[in-house]
DNA sequence: TGCCAGGCCGGGT
DNA sequence: ACCCGGCATGGC
């Protein structure tokens, strides 16, 4: 278990970047395979990247598991361009829509009808599902109560001093869920808040900025 | 112009 | 067990 001092250090970094900027809406109204789709297309890559991606796909009306395992992988390939690789990406859909379709019959409600433990470890054995896909496939679009480290995520608290730098996808993870009560809103909504304060004051490249509104965590 | 974006895999040490 | 190159578009 994390000790008291993180616990309640993530409980207020939460109250204050929801002070700060409000609810996100990452993900609101889009079907449960249409965001399954979107976490692989956003891998490394800008969010309005994956929206002329996806829109592509609904033009052709072809956000179905079975209609896109149809599709051949040159033509999804050039479907999902704007997303970038784009032919990697087309290859790890496929494997995600083969999966869905063996496994629960092209059924996302009987997919998340599984332990959602068990289904987290059958998306990992997926090729192209790393463990950030797969949390924001259960959080996203399964609202099962995984918490979503990503690149953000990590430099926000490394720079905090909340973990260590080198710090692994596991530790983070165990961290937040073992501090916060799990909650899928909660996550959901957490993650997009560091995402946002990521964005706009924690770049790569800027040590630190004066108006982040965590500079009071700061040592 | 160059840097960056809501990672992951595979091959080399 | 790590480390690292490759994958590629579009926005600022």
């Amino acid at each position: 278990m994390p000790d008291k001092a993180v616990k309640k250090k993530l409980a207020a970094i939460y109250r204050v970047l929801f002070q700060a900027y409000g609810p996100q809406h990452w993900w609101p109204g889009d079907t449960p395979f249409e965001v399954m789709v979107g976490a692989v297309l956003t891998q490394n890559t800008a969010w309005a990247n994956v929206e002329k991606a996806i829109a592509n796909l609904r033009r052709e009306r072809l956000l179905e598991p079975e209609r896109l395992f149809r599709v051949p992988l040159r033509k999804l390939a050039v479907l999902i361009r704007p997303s970038g690789f784009f032919t990697v990406k087309a290859r790890r859909l496929n494997h995600l829509f083969k999966f869905i379709i063996d496994r629960y019959s092209g059924s996302l409600a009987l997919m998340f009808a599984e332990d959602p433990e068990t289904l987290r470890h059958n998306l990992l054995e997926v090729n192209g599902v790393g463990p950030e896909t797969a949390d924001s496939i259960l959080l996203y679009a399964g609202q099962r109560p995984f918490f979503v480290v990503d690149a953000y995520t990590k430099r926000v608290l490394s720079r905090h001093r909340v973990i260590a730098a080198d710090a692994d996808y596991h530790t983070v993870q165990g961290l937040f869920m073992d501090s916060l009560p799990r909650d899928s809103r909660l996550f959901n909504e957490y993650h997009a808040l560091i995402v946002r304060v990521g964005k706009e004051h924690c770049k790569r490249t800027a040590p630190r900025c004066k108006t982040c509104p965590l500079n009071k965590f700061l040592p």
